[in-house]
RNA sequence: GCGGGAGUAGCUCAGUUGGUAGAGCGUCAGCCUUCCAAGCUGAAUGUCGCCGGUUCGAACCCGGUCUCCCGCUCCA
């Protein structure tokens, strides 16, 4: 553990050591869970982004990608259950520090006194045998009707208490309940705190005018109320499928593990429409399809694994998610979600637009099912990054730092670097890098000797270093040297954009999604 | 939110019982070198996380606060 702990502070060293991730407003101390992406940092997010995008629209002819606005109408979050899913009244308990939803905690209350009006059905119905009638004795019997004015009497107060956010009565429920600590059963609580994971915000510049909006907690829903225009304009058919990327909030207790959960992160979500009765096996399709893409980038495959959801959330009939063996063990990484027709139905409900789709083979009209696909790109840049940071031991035992990231990922394909500053090799170098670089994310480097510029590059995982030395000004050759082997091979200049495309070729990558 | 650990240069860290800071690596300028870090010369860089207190004097002691890591909790 302590070992897994060491590489984890090593990769976010790195991470800040080569500019790619730096603790946001730094210079004031930073800001709880944010973070900002550096110079290398935002072309390896950005290719990781590219990568995404292309094998979901690119490669695929029934999904289009969007990109919908951060801010919704207020409603949105009504009908995704947001609002009531995302506000939960917490309450600790002081002496076993377990924290609790103090609703839940009077819900389990109610339900023990329903328990106890079972017992005296079931009591007396052994009692009375067949003649027991369940009705006449639960409107008679005393001590039933007292339980069940008691339970309604706490649930109304409950019910009360929770649309009025009035929290202090919620707390003095609990006390007057003499509710005790599952665990404990200690009653030292806390006050309640109301914690809203959805970050508030106003619309308009006035204070009278202005309106109470949500920054998006999920970017999903920009897409289901987006349905009906794409799938017109579009003229799209079942099956098809909506992508878009984007910023999402979300305000969480504990945000922690550097950029794995944080308060600001982007998502890369599709959402598949589709026939319903057929969500099981496109769940099963996606579930493979996703895997394929991540297996895809060659990292080792022991580091993936499915987690399938017993508890489901709100919105679920089918849920797995992708982990990845991050540096502090394995993680979610992606899910992948059979949402049913709930936010359709819920936008069309609250909307009051139908949300449907005319099958023209049944003539029928239904609202389709939805399978997503939903990954944290900042926890795949996470993933990526950890998994690529290696501390290699070489023959004459000097120590390698470098960044085996997949090629296609890499922020820089390639370095080109004239082995002496002097000689004509500088110019040599330039005019390979102006060809290059209309092609390739290029860098030129010529300070300090070679062997120390290629570990830099390797630092920053790019994949290639070009070399110009003597021989080149006088036959026109460079070398290619592979940052993995730290082999050299020896090209033309002229064939060197052909030959850089045939090494990085994108096409290598997605055929094997 | 609770508990534990930590915050000194870009990174890793040292700093003796309080006397206002150092090292290694890195960075920059130059020299030398035709191919895998650590050759030579020179240089820059810190309000010792922040605020307050104690003291003649605080990186060090005390209080508060911010941030990071770990455990618990939470995570539609």
């Amino acid at each position: 553990m302590a070992e897994k702990n060491d590489i984890f502070k090593k990769v976010i060293s790195h991470a800040k050591e080569y500019g790619f991730v730096f603790p946001s407003s730094e210079i004031y101390d930073g800001l709880n869970a944010v973070y900002d992406y550096g110079q290398n940092g935002v072309l390896l997010k950005n290719n990781i982004r590219d990568y995404w995008w292309k094998s979901m629209i690119q490669l695929n002819k029934n999904i289009v990608g969007i990109d919908a606005a951060i801010f919704m109408h207020p409603k949105t979050w009504k009908a995704s259950g947001h609002i009531d899913a995302f506000n939960d009244p917490l309450i600790d308990n002081k002496d076993s520090k377990k924290r609790y939803r103090a609703d839940v905690l009077v819900e389990d209350y109610i339900k023990k006194i329903e328990q106890k009006i079972q017992k005296e059905i079931d009591k007396a119905s052994k009692r009375f045998g067949k003649d027991f009638n369940k009705e006449q004795f639960t409107s008679t019997n005393s001590k039933i009707i007292n339980y069940k004015n008691k339970a309604s009497s706490i649930t109304n107060r409950l019910d009360i208490s929770l649309k009025e956010d009035d929290l202090s009565d919620l707390k003095s429920l609990i006390e007057e309940l003499e509710i005790a600590c599952p665990e404990s059963g200690s009653r030292n609580w806390t006050d309640v705190k109301q914690f809203n994971l959805m970050f508030g915000t106003k619309l308009g510049a006035s204070s009278e005018s202005s309106i109470d909006l949500f920054l998006r907690p999920e970017t999903a829903q920009g897409i289901f109320v987006n349905f009906l225009n794409i799938q017109k304009t579009g003229r799209m058919k079942l099956p098809f499928g909506i992508a878009q990327t984007g910023k999402a909030f979300r305000n969480e207790i504990v945000a922690r593990q550097f950029i794995f959960r944080m308060r600001e992160f982007e998502q890369m979500e599709m959402q598949y429409f589709v026939t319903p009765g057929t969500q099981k096996e496109w769940y099963d399709y996606w579930k493979k399809t996703r895997l394929k893409w991540h297996y895809s980038l060659g990292i080792a495959k022991e580091n993936y694994r499915f987690h399938d959801h017993e508890k489901l959330a709100h919105y679920a009939d089918l849920a797995t998610d992708i982990e990845f063996k991050f540096p502090f063990g394995f993680k979610e990484l992606e899910g992948i979600h059979s949402r049913t027709d709930f936010d359709l139905l819920n936008h069309e409900k609250l909307s009051s637009k139908k949300l449907q789709y005319f099958d023209t083979e049944s003539n029928q009209r239904h609202i389709p099912y939805v399978i997503e696909t939903s990954i944290g790109l900042d926890r795949m840049f996470l993933a990526v990054f950890s998994s690529a940071f290696k501390e290699e031991l070489l023959e004459d035992e000097t120590k390698r730092i470098v960044l085996k990231l997949p090629n296609i990922l890499a922020p820089i394909k390639i370095a080109v670097l004239p082995l002496l500053k002097k000689d004509g090799l500088p110019e040599l170098a330039n005019k390979i890098l102006d060809e290059l670089k209309w092609d390739f994310m290029v860098s030129y480097d010529e300070k300090d000797a070679v062997g120390r510029r290629y570990r830099r590059q390797d630092a920053i995982g790019t994949p290639y270093c070009i070399t110009v030395d003597h021989q080149s000004v006088k036959d026109y050759t460079v070398t290619i040297r592979d940052r993995d082997s730290m082999q050299q091979e020896r090209i033309s200049i002229r064939g060197v954009t052909k030959i850089m495309h045939e090494k990085l070729d994108q096409k290598k990558w997605f055929n094997k999604i």
